[in-house]
DNA sequence: TTTTCTTGATTGATCCGTCAATCAAAAATA
DNA sequence: TATTTTTGATTGACGGATCAATCAAGAAAA
């Protein structure tokens, strides 16, 4: 039957089962046999593909870092001007894509299973520096330095904390009121110009 | 030796017991061997006081919220203005006892675990809407309804946004920068009037 | 003695990771 | 072309470990 490579089609498939069991449980703790079963394969080729349970769980986390990076790499060619940058940063992390409920809650598990787990607190790392210098590179050019990082580690802050909002499904805001109240704290530090004493 | 009754007693070293287990591990996913045996007795004896594990973890969740809604009245009572109210409300939320790293670690994972445990959910939901109106009580006489209700979401966001990273300690904000990117959100939002298009 | 407090031992369930075995396609060989 | 060999894909079953929860019985206090 396998004219060719079944491996790419069923990783793909089971780290697609994952995101979906981990987002549905709303944690890590989902067990291999259930990712396996919603992939249609046994337990036992998720490992035989993945090794660990960890090491599908990372290669997990990769697949959505590497999502969330081609599409801001896709807005920001769209984007001319700075301000337009940095507003496109701030959208793309409340597009369709990014902020489907299994998405967040599953960003929202790792960001826990990450204090036990140095490779993947090494991802959400590269994923907030990233953030951090996607960011910067508009802000720069808009503010002076020191308000310039300051702004940026607010609307990163502002970003999490909504992304926590949305996991719990409660007050949870829809993504275009999320981007406006993202947005207003951009333009206030703009109009305000980074004179707060 | 037990003049009185130990139950008091060993309730509360158990729920410390566990804060702190669960603040060090950063999951929910700690036995109750483990917690028993930092709070000195067998884990027979913490199902004994307690029943299951869940309602173990929902008393430590419900104490700490009772810690938060003590410090939270104390603070608003030293507070005169609506102004120094909201200050109030946001400063405690970086107090050395809610910012420690056990204890933002602890709610980190009770966010998490609240999707899959309708108690625990409600008792995040009692938190959200406490914090939410603690808020309102000032800025209700600050700013026109609506603006209210939007700056409250956003210090709420920015105050949970700013705990992940704290949980993540990385590029950890310590409680001073952290309470003062509130309290700047706050100011423009102030100086702005509320007549954000 | 009766009640409160405490534990060691045990059980039943869950889950990860491994292994031997199967099957079908492809490659090599005759 | 027909036959043999190799290899990738896949699984069921299982060992081993962990853990929540129970229970019966022992110490301590009242």
């Amino acid at each position: 039957m396998p004219r060719i490579g079944m491996e790419p089609m069923r990783r793909k498939a089971l780290i697609d089962a994952a995101i979906l069991a981990i987002g549905e449980r709303g944690s890590l703790d989902v067990t291999m046999s259930e990712i396996a079963r919603r992939a249609g394969v046994s337990s036992a080729l998720a490992h035989h593909y993945f090794g660990a349970k960890e090491d599908l769980l990372q290669a997990t986390m990769r697949h959505l870092l590497r999502e969330l990076g081609r599409e801001v790499s896709a807005a920001l060619q769209n984007s001319a001007t700075p301000r337009e940058r940095v507003a496109a940063v701030i959208a793309i992390n409340f597009s369709d894509v990014q902020f489907r409920p299994e998405t967040v809650a599953a960003w929202l598990a790792f960001y826990v299973a990450a204090q036990r787990s140095r490779p993947m607190r090494r991802l959400l790392r590269v994923y907030a520096r990233r953030l951090h210098s996607n960011l910067m590179s508009g802000l720069r050019q808009l503010l002076p330095a020191s308000e310039a990082v300051r702004t940026a580690e607010g609307i990163a802050a502002m970003i999490d904390g909504l992304y926590i909002r949305r996991a719990l499904k409660e007050g949870a805001p829809d993504p275009a009121s999320a981007i406006a109240l993202v947005d207003d704290y951009l333009t206030m530090k703009l109009t305000a110009g980074g004179h707060t004493s």
